[in-house]
DNA sequence: GTTCCCCTTAGAGTGCGCTCGAAGTCAAAT
DNA sequence: ATTTGACTTCGAGCGCACTCTAAGGGGAAC
């Protein structure tokens, strides 16, 4: 598969995928007879995993640091697992504030309905 | 109150402070005598619903706006009410994601547990 | 065969939201 | 009187996560 389709299906654009790889947030894209990337399956499963760990607000270097481990083999899963656990306790703070956060907009909103 | 008095209590620093109102996001803050910021009570309250357009994801561009139609008068009520609707949309549906988000990290973490 | 378009790399540029630095003022403490 | 330290303005700088540009290399379409 090449980048675009690779752009199209993971959501992110092509300049992404090949600065993601650059960083080390992809290892071994397969290349074919021209030099161009191609884009396995797996590939886009491992996209779709980093793509949620950005979007719950995992920085960039922290990936980094995840796949680095994943690539050192399975004597880190410990290691793995507790960055991920560490994560979600995050995520789950974050929704908590949103959640108080949006009572305080509710409150505001129906404050404008009354005045209007 | 001072503004290192100001950022203590509001959670922001005296460099975002100014900021803030250079950017036009905090209007009117008094001066003393040596024309130090004096900040009031209600300059505070202001402060902390700002940070929670912030920590909720507006753009402090639309914070300015909305500012902006405050400054104008009760003929905004609309759309300013129609502005925290909108935003209120967005902080639900990135709720609704982040939670979606939470159960794959739950199912990997699960995963990861299984393994070692 | 040449036009066209997508690909490659390496490095520079961008937008956001601050954050800091420089140069100067002022007031209280020593 | 002078030192200290917090304040002022204005503009520059920074960190993050991309995003784009430049320069060049295939390879399929006309």
């Amino acid at each position: 598969m090449t980048i675009q389709e690779a752009a199209q299906r993971s959501g992110l654009s092509a300049h992404t995928l090949r600065y993601y790889e650059r960083i080390g947030l992809i290892h071994s894209v397969g290349r074919n007879a021209s030099g161009h990337r191609d884009y396995a399956e797996q590939d886009l499963e491992w996209l779709a995993f980093l793509t949620k760990l950005r979007t719950t607000g995992m920085p960039v270097a922290d990936m980094c640091r995840y796949t680095e481990l994943l690539r050192r083999g399975p004597e880190t899963i410990g290691e793995r697992r507790a960055m991920l656990e560490r994560h979600r306790a995050r995520v789950r703070a974050r929704i908590a504030e949103l959640s108080q956060d949006l009572l305080a907009l509710d409150y505001k909103i129906d404050m404008y309905r009354g005045q209007e």
